[in-house]
DNA sequence: TCAGAACTTGAATTTTTCGTCAGCTTATTT
DNA sequence: AAATAAGCTGACGAAAAATTCAAGTTCTGA
């Protein structure tokens, strides 16, 4: 048992606990969850869960890694040569699409802000940081090149992550602001045009009299 | 002591509890709080939380109950009759001083929502879309009067409530995207001016080339 | 100042949770 | 097919949590 079933068996129960695990943290946080509850979702006895996993502890930080680790993807987006327009409707495509693929992870780490972010480890940070500065320069040189109106990039970048991120963490909300139907892709897209319009245009017609 | 004391010292220790109780629920959620905790927090014994609240239940959904009670005033500065440019700016600030206010409340009704909004009743809910509804009104409005550009109402107050709420919700986050300082009431406003600026004016230069 | 209501609290009681363990079954290798 | 490794799990113990209780103390109106 050192080859085939091994990595068969180990893999895919790793794999269930941890999607279970996932969407309990999500929903109840790191001290809301107990193992019981994940022991449950993932269809394994409870022993099992400690037999792959020494603790809560390591579940909740090896999903967290992950989790960062799939953030840049959507990230991509906001590069220095693109048209900023293009750039930024991109951002929030492709931002949002993540948002309805991984909602679960999305509020999951949401939770773990809202915590305090305790279990983000320093290089988890600086790496959030790295990337935010790096957009940071790009939307500052559009600036300085007059492609884009003079505005705080940090804040920008700040709204553009809120917009998008509510879609996947507040969904009841959402929701119900949108009249009681479940989300679908349409309404993600309608949202991804709202934002990349707003933004972009701005709501005061052109042409009209002084803002 | 039906008059003056009961009140005087009933009120001051359901206060005292519902202060502590929302603190600890805004960071660990409902199943991540204990009583104990709060009742250290509160600096009254156990026993005597268990005076004034019947269970953990009840201080959670009465906290919840005075979140949403406080949230509608930031909202009613969007109104018809005003100018919408300045609506959306009283808006946008009068959230965000909502969120610096009170950051704790708001974190608390976000685990709510992360958790399903399994504790808001249908009344709560109601209210919100009521609220929403009233406003999408005003937006439409506007639109039909061709003073604003046309996005759909409903994504629109997506994101503003988005942008807002992320100020106190997601701080360390903020932070760290800020530069790692704490927040002051500087950064507030000057997340103000960045999302009404873009909100209102848009990104892209006026007087420049095709959208 | 006294009766009764309001308030207080240390100490149970009950329930839940974390984590362990010993012995079992299944797979792999030789 | 025997030996060994990997995987499985019911049952347990210790710790922590929710909630109750009973026996107090303080307050208030009459």
């Amino acid at each position: 048992m050192e080859k085939l079933q091994e990595e068969r068996i180990r893999t895919r129960n790793i794999r269930r606990i941890f999607d279970a695990a996932t969407g309990v943290f999500a929903r109840k946080g790191f001290d809301g969850t107990c193992v019981t509850e994940i022991a449950e979702a993932s269809g394994l006895p409870k022993a099992n869960v400690y037999y792959y996993f020494g603790s809560k502890d390591g579940i909740y930080r090896a999903a967290i890694a992950r989790i960062i680790q799939g953030w840049d993807e959507a990230l991509e987006e906001i590069a220095l040569e693109k048209d900023p327009a293009e750039a930024f409707e991109r951002y929030v495509k492709a931002k949002l699409r993540f948002s309805r693929q991984y909602p679960t992870e999305s509020r999951l780490f949401a939770n773990e802000i809202l915590r305090g972010a305790e279990f983000l480890t320093e290089q988890e940070r600086d790496h959030i940081r790295d990337i935010t500065n790096y957009r940071v320069d790009v939307i500052e040189a559009w600036i300085a090149a007059g492609k884009i109106a003079r505005v705080d990039a940090r804040h920008l970048l700040i709204m553009l992550w809120a917009a998008t991120q509510f879609y996947a963490d507040f969904q009841p909300v959402v929701r119900d602001a949108l009249g009681n139907r479940d989300l679908e892709a349409a309404d993600f897209d309608s949202a991804a045009r709202c934002i990349a319009d707003t933004i972009l245009g701005g709501l005061i017609p052109r042409g009209s009299g002084p803002v």
